[in-house]
DNA sequence: GTGAAAGCGCTAACAC
DNA sequence: GTGTTAGCGCTTTCAC
């Protein structure tokens, strides 16, 4: 029994990718050479143009499109950059995943991404994914705080820029955004506002800015020589139940906080539903901006950062690698802008 | 000049991924075949313990891994899907991003991603991007009105659903909230409190659920006897300034509206802001939901999609296809639900 | 148990 | 202008 040159022989697994048409049909088809097919395809020059014409039509007559995991397994290079960070779906990273995009699509190349879920292991699978499909760079929001399982794939040459978070046991690129700065500025206005008993609620304390930001309202605290009592730190998980708890916590006795600080949106939200409940008014400064903050009753004063700067400027570094840049790892800081709104400007309650 | 089996010969590019090992490698170093690396580095059967130990050796010696790159196109199966939307950032298309990205992780396949900013071009330039890099499959909201450009790319075997949005001129699966029903429901909740004069205010036309909504709107109208007035309808792009500038001039005047139905979110959230700023009360139905809709004073009624159910389902029928389910194409329709919160309820100021 | 050889669909190099 | 050849790094087949 004869066989064509597409038919499936033994050889061939039953359906690859649908049985596409390759160069080779459009070649034969058009009764040309492999390569000039390529030249076709690529635009390349030196094609006649009643050759092209031919090629062209025998282009989409069999609806041939080029198989670029062929292109990359012999380029070398994916044109793609992988993205991994704790969820697509947080509005704080979905603007920075976007931004990244942004400056790939630039670049030509496309995006990979994943949620790490706040997951360690989950957070190394993807990556180590990413590396096997080879992309060429990886911005990643770690969720881990060992990184080592990264030396050898950036010692292959795969660019790697961390953001947000700073990689763990690694020397790295790293945009930050100043979590410390940030939240000794939000306390410090408090304070200046007339507060002497603030509360802290934040994140978990192996958190890299959740630590930042308790340091900052330490810095804050300390510098107005005001004491910090251990019932107004509550670092932990950001669900509503724990964020929740530990505020109704320290809005009562009599050591009772006037006024808190919200380590980041999801505690800032919840804090907002809690106060919203009380008979007195509490002040509130949060960590990151969210929409509608300012039309909130009161409007909630925040602390700025922007995420989608963020992502450019980490898109950004991770493209000047790819194009050859080799100084040592680089560290930025992006500043936070405290956004008054009235919250934070509330008076103590007694 | 002799040369290694890795050194850069004429042929080579300067820099193939980093110049990173490969099972051949690892082979000539461990003293074995290259199917038997093979067979290590997939856990295939029939390698004896005393090989795999040095194999493995190799490979972490090496710092090896695999190229799958180069196993993608032996195997002709990526395990990856392309989702294209409008905007990854949006707060109505992250959560059935994260969605999507959920239903790939358990069937093991990766995401990649690209947002097509409301431009037809870029959808297709999207999608037959990834179509190139050979997707098993494809999860798309659209931007274009016309994918007749898929017809080949879906005869070849990329499965594809389309969300939110159905496609044109070609049949496909399908799924999509009921945009009608739920835009009907939010007007007649209107008129059931008393008002007779509503304003719609909603997303291009050309959009295939802009359109669905304005019919639920006039079938409200119409099945309540109320007549329409050509100035209460305003359709259109959804940017701030437009939203503003048409709510305003239907807030004024003897004919002026005394509820307005928002087409989306993001008309929504602009509408709450303009009519904060009015002195008289003006009720306020909105298409999805969103985070602090309940404590916005008043707070906002809206008709409620969920986009993660919207991005699940869609991921799930892709990868029922991807099983080779082969029915013709399934159009599915998730119902909306009305949320009672306040500005929805709110009687006619006159 | 193990390995040699063929080939996935493409691009690079070089000959014609 | 155009075609031929080699080979990217892997999996498949089949022989040992």
């Amino acid at each position: 029994m004869p066989e064509t040159a597409r038919s499936a022989s033994a050889r061939t697994p039953e359906r690859r990718y649908g049985n596409r048409p390759t160069m080779k049909d459009v070649a034969a088809r058009a009764g040309v050479g492999l390569k000039t097919v390529s030249r076709v395809v690529n635009g390349e020059a030196g094609v006649s143009p009643d050759t092209e014409r031919r090629v062209q039509e025998s282009i989409s007559a069999l609806g041939f499109r080029r198989n670029d995991s062929a292109r990359i397994l012999r380029k070398g290079r994916t044109a793609s950059i992988g993205l991994v960070l704790e969820d697509l779906a947080d509005p704080f990273y979905a603007p920075l995943s976007r931004a990244v995009e942004e400056v790939a699509r630039a670049h030509g190349a496309l995006l990979i991404n994943g949620s790490s879920a706040e997951d360690p292991g989950r957070e190394q699978e993807l990556v180590l994914a990413l590396c096997a499909r080879r992309v060429d760079g990886l911005v990643i929001v770690p969720a881990s705080d060992d990184h080592r399982y990264l030396e050898p794939e950036i010692a292959a040459g795969v660019a790697t820029v961390f953001v947000d978070r700073p990689p763990g046991h690694i020397d790295a690129d790293l945009v930050l955004a100043d979590s410390f700065a940030g939240a000794r500025d939000g306390v410090s206005h408090l304070i200046a506002h007339g507060h002497r008993r603030i509360g802290f609620i934040g994140d978990r304390p192996g958190i890299h800015t959740a630590h930042e930001r308790l340091r900052g309202y330490r810095a804050a605290m300390s510098e107005a020589g005001l004491p910090v009592a251990e019932g107004w730190l509550a670092p932990g998980a950001t669900d509503p139940g724990r964020v929740r708890a530990d505020a109704e916590r320290m809005l009562e006795g009599p050591e009772r906080v006037t006024a808190l600080f919200a380590g980041n949106n999801r505690v800032t939200v919840t804090l907002v539903r809690v106060l919203a409940e009380l008979d007195r008014p509490v002040a509130l400064v949060g960590f990151d901006d969210f929409e509608l903050a300012d039309l909130l009753s009161p409007a909630v004063t925040v602390i700025a950062q922007d995420p989608a700067q963020l992502g450019r400027a980490a898109a950004e570094l991770l493209f000047r690698r790819l194009e050859g840049v080799d100084d040592p790892p680089r560290r930025m800081t992006h500043p936070t802008r405290l956004i008054a709104r009235g919250s934070g400007e509330l008076p103590p309650s007694d």
